[in-house]
DNA sequence: GTGAAAGCGCTAACAG
DNA sequence: CTGTTAGCGCTTTCAC
């Protein structure tokens, strides 16, 4: 399978030049004479030369290529994020080598050592939980990781994140402030994620504050799944909540769809508030209030970090907290 | 940056036999004792030796990678593809580079020849329109591609579709069948896409069988956006139409809570059909009725089918049709 | 069953 | 400003 016929050597001879030269060219070194340069780009145009991307790799040690490490593209949230990293890597022509996880430990390793045997020049992580055997082969690494919208138990791995503790707590806020006593959390696993630890702490927060008793009866840690949504709403009903605190929108939606579908009114009888704002927030009827993470943004930043980490630029704070707001749509009085 | 430090000379020194031998283990080669077969697999493990892909790649011209041109991975239709092409790409040891195109001719040229360049073994094509230019370095390139839920005019190159037409004529049916007589044809671009011209062409026998003569007016090119659908309802009730054939889910959630909010009863008042299938079909109320394309299965036959073609096996057929269904929801009646 | 040696196409010193 | 020369780490004949 012969995919490269002319290489940099056919370009050399047919130009009169060294193949260092032509090297220099395509890289856009400054030092070749205008008119060489010009010669031979004249041949590469018709040569229709293209360099070849894996040579340059094994002799530079630079693949201009990033792993990415992902539970399901099919989920908005992560989606979302994705297309922020694809696009800034464009920007700094890198590709995105993708992986999809399922958030399988033993899969998440598999895949995160066969991005380093690619070579890569770096990672980035999305997923909810990581596990000790995870972090310590990320750690190990040599090659730089970064986390997107997930962060490590001790904060070693450079993330970008939103405050989620103040968030749900503002979030929680919104709710108690109308007065209900009974408002239920919904999250998916509380183990090996700060990240839900910080979520679950402002949900306490938030009801302290109005002298409300924290409860761990109230907390229902869930898949994250419409269907799973749709089930838990079973039971709040039974236990006469009147409110929810939500972690996933997918489990918003099945929530609200099937309060609906109970002959319960949202927000009249039933309050609900989710956190990702992803698209579906606003499909739903009644359209679901949120916390809004910039979720385009969180990948975004997560690449232009890695960027500045690879090409060893200064970084000022490995732990970037970017600035969320507080969607009050019609899930909320 | 130092990302590999042991290579296959360090496993053969340490071994005490040659690079061949050690080359020969890591790729299940026959040809090799059991004894020093084990003995390379101990010090493998022991030094943790991981095979350097850029390096193997360039000594076998073989990249194990296939580059996937995306749209955009946040559209549910393609990022269910993805995720069928993703896990059989996994499951035949395959990476995947994914690059967001927009759909816009420039970039998927660009894109396109960067996959190239980066020596993919293969290319996945998703995406609405292909424009001759585009269309043209397809075919030149040595590298094969398939088109995956889309297809060329000429059915030159390799594709994974459904019958559109037939599928798009059912589900007209289904509504002409309730005695409407006005029914608009939601579409995106018409140009350069055999794809909803097929849609267009089932959209217009339906109505045809029934009596109805086709009308152009009835034909609505749009952005595929909610917004565009939310935004074409204006005019449907305006003309007075009674239903609608959709061929985008985003655009028929756009259009079924615009309906809502207009106060139109569906599908009392008014039907939708729309024709993905994807996972928003399901969280709308009411749900919307769909064509049922086997999304995940269109991603993963065509990353099977790519796979035969790199790997030279015989193909029965180039031009792989699977099966649909028509999913009666409440958007219908 | 195993080893030696020649590249794969390119970058990166180092000279000049 | 340009050319020469080593590799990068691996696969792949071709001998033995």
């Amino acid at each position: 399978m012969e995919k490269q016929t002319v290489t940099i050597y056919d370009v050399a001879r047919e130009a009169g030049v060294s193949m260092a030269t032509v090297s220099r060219v395509v890289n856009e070194n400054q030092n070749v004479k205008e008119t060489t340069k010009k010669k031979v780009l004249e041949v590469i145009e018709r040569l229709d030369y293209r360099p070849n991307a894996v040579a340059r790799g094994l002799a530079s040690k630079r693949t201009t290529t990033v792993g990415v490490i992902i539970p399901d593209v099919t989920n908005l949230y992560f989606s979302s994020l994705a297309r922020g990293i694809d696009d800034i890597a464009a920007m700094y022509k890198y590709n995105i080598i993708l992986a999809n996880s399922d958030q399988s430990t033993h899969q998440e390793v598999k895949v995160l050592n066969n991005l380093l045997s690619k070579q890569v020049d770096g990672i980035i992580y999305m997923g909810t939980t990581i596990t000790d055997e995870l972090y310590k082969e990320m750690l190990r690494s040599k090659t730089p990781v970064v986390l997107a919208g997930t962060m490590d138990q001790l904060h070693e791995i450079p993330s970008v994140n939103i405050d989620y503790k103040t968030a749900t707590e503002e979030a929680t806020d919104l709710i108690v402030s109308n007065g209900h006593k009974q408002v239920a959390f919904i999250t998916g696993t509380l183990k090996n994620t700060s990240f839900n630890d910080l979520r679950l702490k402002g949900y306490r927060e938030s009801l302290e504050k109005v002298d409300i008793t924290f409860n761990e009866k109230n907390v229902y840690e869930i898949p994250l799944t419409y269907q799973a949504g749709e089930h838990v709403v079973d039971k709040l009903l039974a236990k006469g909540y009147t409110a929810a605190v939500v972690v996933d929108d997918e489990v918003a939606v099945g929530m609200i769809n099937s309060l609906a579908d109970h002959g319960v009114k949202v927000p009249e009888e039933f309050e609900v508030i989710t956190s990702n704002n992803s698209k579906l927030t606003k499909l739903t009827r009644p359209c679901l209030s949120s916390i809004a993470p910039p979720l385009y943004d969180i990948g975004a930043v997560s690449m232009r970090l890695l960027t500045k980490i690879m090409h060893k630029e200064e970084i000022f704070d490995n732990e970037i907290t970017l600035p969320y707001r507080i969607e009050k749509r019609q899930s909320t009085k």
